[in-house]
DNA sequence: CGGTGTGAAGCGCTTCACAGCG
DNA sequence: CGCTGTGAAGCGCTTCACACCG
């Protein structure tokens, strides 16, 4: 089997619900648990763990700690990836607020921003770049994963740029469909169509 | 037939799109032409078309004026709708900005923040108030929406609150499950989730 | 022809329901 | 008992494929 992309997305939310669990002191947990914490049926959380191969025990359901720990090596990379945020406005600030020093396998190594104003400071650890210095610090850092968080107008060429320098998956806040060769992954953050649709269904 | 979730942000994405389109002059359009720009099927596109009970011809395809104007008296209320943001930090500002005068039957009324410096300012035309304030605020002004961009901490009882004082859909931006009556719509923009997503498939 | 509108088929995700087990 | 693991059923969304039309 395959992994969709839906269960990726669950098993980032079982893993960080566990680690808040796991401080509690509480060792054991059942798939119910989990589901009534997360808003899913208990069934979907067990064929979940089953897809990451990942096997519990009818006593004492899952160990909150391994379970933790197996998600982490299945959506994990072995090697740590390091993201590029484009566009430190307060949007920018607030991704990079988000994720300093959440997930030691995952980072925001470096980001970009055409004001020369930001360039070359440090926010929460995270140097900003001239979008000059971008090939080489994409490549000398390592950088796989773009996250564009820059005016709808730019967002096309920021993508281009990205996969151009060698990224090969995008997060995109603009609210603009970007068109990219399909071998490059894109995961769309469409705020105003969220709230849209909180709008509309906030009246039925 | 009722309609789900995802046709009304298809359905937000072809507006978007459509009133991109219009400012070129371009009249008409084929339900391929939309396809093709946001990355769906035609089939797809004719089919939510036909859910809204627009109807096109075979001719010249949808008259884009029209089917703008026909997917906003679907998506819309007749009435405008007000938000209350809650959280004003880099997040908060940044969605204000999204926002500013988007939409005619869609805006942020207010945001509120716990830090009183803060308070009183006003951000793209929209005031921010303590939360001394929040229910009469609310109310006055016909607050249905709320956006919850707090700290993870304060995000649960940020949607009592809100959910107190009547407020009927939440766009939730903290990363963890709220736990609120099942008439109330949540929509969750789940960064971390989402990065965590895109790191997995960009080493596929 | 090259479009739209749409019944029907297809497909993937979710849930059911139950065997198996401590 | 009450849990996990899982084949099979169910369900909803998407796509196919074709009648119809200018």
């Amino acid at each position: 089997m395959d992994i969709s992309d839906k269960i990726i997305g669950r098993l980032s939310q079982y893993r960080r619900l566990l680690s808040m669990i796991a401080e509690t002191g509480q060792s054991n947990i059942y798939s119910h648990q989990i589901a009534s914490f997360v808003k899913i049926s208990s069934a979907q959380v067990r064929r979940d763990i089953m897809n990451i191969g990942y096997t519990g025990n009818p006593n004492n359901g899952y160990n909150i700690k391994d379970l933790a720990e197996s998600i982490g090596s299945f959506i994990d990379d072995a090697e740590p990836q390091f993201a590029a945020l484009v566009g430190v406005g307060n949007l920018g600030k607030a991704i990079i607020d988000y994720f300093s020093g959440r997930r030691p396998k995952l980072s925001i190594a470096a980001s970009f921003d055409s004001d020369p104003q930001k360039q070359s400071r440090v926010i929460h650890g995270c140097r900003c770049y001239s979008l000059e210095e971008f090939d080489e610090v994409v490549r000398d850092k390592n950088i796989t994963i773009g996250i564009i968080a820059v005016p709808t107008a730019d967002a096309q060429k920021t993508a281009d740029m990205l996969i151009k320098a060698g990224v090969k998956g995008l997060l995109n806040f603009a609210p603009v469909p970007l068109h990219v060769h399909s071998t490059i992954y894109i995961e769309d953050i469409d705020i105003t169509m969220s709230l849209e649709k909180v709008a509309y269904f906030a009246r039925q």
